[in-house]
RNA sequence: GCGCCUGUAGCUCAGUUGGAUAGAGCAACUGACUUCUAAUCAGUAGGUCGGGGGUUCGAAUCCUCCCGGGCGCGCCA
């Protein structure tokens, strides 16, 4: 819908050109206008050609609209100036039912877009430590993540999804170390707990399975002598909660990519080998610097300690390697806001291994603050005193749950309160959304019921869409024309939360012509193109509720 | 001290990358169920876009300086 006006315009500028003396025609821009009655499409470009031209932008306006209306391509109803030189355009009335009808018959695209062109894309997130449930923050990241993977999956990208597990280095230990203390302590040992461990509940939890599965088996050995398999196994229990909690969630990802792997494999070396062969790395002070300087950041950064170990940051240099070795055309990081000091880093060594600038990409994720009567609940991992993501979804459900991360942007702090995310369920946004379809549905059923078969009829026969004549009707399929916009907007600045508020929108729209108009009368015509019309506010609301991770029930 | 995010209606938040009279939902108030689902609809009210200055035809949006909130600044992970 948008290309057509760009192409009018195009065409238009074409013919001006020589007449304003300029070499090339301006970029032109659309938008929509905030108020519906002004059009349905309107440009700016008078006024900003305004400088160019050195002429007041209301004249401009006029020589660009006599121009338009000169190519009459018969598609608009109207073409008006209006404020200080918008140019508004209004499509005629058959050009959207013909776009209605071009939907209804699975035109790709008023439903997907091709920008992707086919690039691999990664998407990383989540990325928990394995020595914790998940909490609410780690349900945001997921839920975004989620979401933005199925949206440029649907904008033509070759998505993989990936959870990095950080299962190397101390903070894994502790847990086995954890884990060990309570086992101990259980059997009846006394022992001194951890004096960092982990104190959750979940840690007596992972103890008593050891207990049933090896009973006093590492009884009699200390933390030396079987730290090992009990962290092994410790790391691999919570490691299937996590994918059990995200699978519940709704969240399934493509691949896992171990860090312990990349160490073992020797990835980790061979990063830090082709950085050296680049010029990049230097000692100093018995340790390994990374000259991250070269590419904008504050210091150099170390990648190995004076006692020989890689720090983590130096795993995190071999990861981003593997992904960049593993073809990727975009790489996608979506972390905690905590950790956003990493940025410029990460930055530096995929710059550093020749990633073009735009092709990386970091969303930070604010924190949540989980609520309750709105009061904070305090979290806190070590302590053991949190709510977790799974007592959350529990509590107030998946589409609830998933719907509130997707209505607000990423980069923003989130209150998130319990009570209010349920008592006001009713009233939820997610629920507003999901009845219009489930409303449609209804109407489907009785459709079927009256014999006007919704899948066949409305497919086998030559539907007169002309006598939708209804202003409301017109606008329902406006906003139905405007989702491949609104879709491709949120794939190319990565913000799921569009879709969101758009399908509030869509839903609205439909709800207020749902009350004033009925769909199924006694006029055949009419009942089957108003179907058709439900049909396809049905198809839009499917998938942009697809896209966000929410189901869409068939009945409320 | 430096860096990142943030401040919009009583509350929770959008604002299409600089455009027209700043928008939703909740809460408040008025109305609408003999109809395909009232988890809905129609309407009223609610604003110094944190504050000052600047850039220009035009600023919630860009620059700058203040004020407030969150987070981060290890040879930790």
């Amino acid at each position: 819908m948008k290309q057509e006006v760009i192409k009018s315009l195009q065409m238009a500028f074409e013919s001006l050109k020589t007449q304003w003396g300029i070499d090339s025609i301006p970029e032109v821009e659309v938008e929509i206008p905030r108020d519906e009655k002004m059009g349905d499409f309107a440009t700016a470009a008078a006024m900003k050609l305004t400088k160019i031209l050195k002429k007041p932008p209301r004249d401009i306006a006029h020589e660009i609209v006599s121009k338009l209306s000169e190519q009459s391509s018969g598609l608009f109803e109207s073409i008006d100036i209006a404020g200080p030189g918008f140019i508004n355009f209004r499509f005629n009335k058959d050009f959207f039912r013909n776009q209605l009808k071009a939907l209804l018959k699975g035109d790709e695209a008023l439903l997907s877009s091709d920008i992707g062109k086919g690039q691999k894309i990664q998407v990383e997130f989540v990325s928990a430590n394995p020595t914790g449930p998940l909490h609410i923050g780690h349900g945001r990241g997921a839920a975004v993540g989620n979401a933005l993977s199925n949206i440029l999956e649907a904008a033509g990208y070759e998505v993989e999804r990936e959870f990095y597990i950080n299962d190397a280095g101390l903070q894994i230990n502790l847990l086995g170390q954890s884990v060990y203390a309570r086992y101990q302590q259980q059997l009846g040992n006394v022992i001194d707990f951890p004096e960092d461990g982990y104190k959750g509940e979940y840690i007596e939890a992972i103890a008593e399975v050891i207990n049933e599965k090896y009973g006093n088996k590492y009884l009699d050995q200390t933390f030396d002598e079987c730290g090992g398999p009990v962290t092994e196994f410790a790391y691999k229990m919570m490691l299937e909660n996590i994918e059990n909690d995200l699978k519940d969630f709704g969240v399934i990802f493509d691949r896992w990519q171990s860090e312990k792997d990349l160490h073992e494999n020797g990835m980790v070396g061979k990063a830090l080998d082709s950085l050296k062969d680049k010029g990049l790395l230097f000692e100093e002070g018995g340790a390994s610097w990374f000259r991250s300087t070269e590419f904008g950041d504050d210091k150099d950064r170390v990648v190995k300690k004076k006692d020989g170990e890689f720090t983590y940051f130096a795993s995190d240099i071999s990861y981003h390697k593997n992904k960049l070795d593993r073809g990727f055309d975009g790489i996608i990081d979506i972390w905690g806001a905590d950790h956003h000091g990493y940025m410029q880093r990460i930055r530096s060594v995929l710059e550093a291994f020749d990633l073009p600038k735009d092709k990386f990409r970091v969303i930070l994720i604010q924190m949540v603050s989980l609520l309750r009567h709105g009061e904070p609940v305090q979290m806190s991992k070590r302590a053991g005193a949190f709510i977790t993501l799974r007592e959350v979804v529990e509590e107030v459900g998946p589409d609830i749950t998933k719907f509130i991360f997707l209505t607000r942007k990423a980069d923003s702090h989130l209150d998130f309160d319990i009570d209010v995310a349920k008592e006001q369920s009713a009233e939820n946004p997610v629920f507003y959304v999901q009845y219009a379809f489930a409303r449609i549905s209804s109407i489907f059923r009785l459709a079927e019921e009256n014999g006007l078969n919704s899948a066949g009829n409305l497919n086998n026969h030559d539907i007169d869409f002309s006598v939708l004549q209804e202003d409301e009707e017109i606008s329902l399929i406006r906003k139905l024309l405007q989702y491949p916009m609104v879709f491709e907007g949120a794939a190319i600045a990565c913000e799921p939360h569009r879709i969101t508020y758009y399908l509030q929108e869509l839903a609205g729209v439909f709800h207020s012509y749902y009350y004033k108009h009925r769909v199924i009368s006694d006029d055949i015509q009419l009942s089957l193109a108003r179907l058709s019309l439900c049909k396809g506010v049905k198809i839009i609301l499917e998938q942009g509720l697809k896209l966000l991770g929410v189901s869409a029930p068939e009945k409320m």
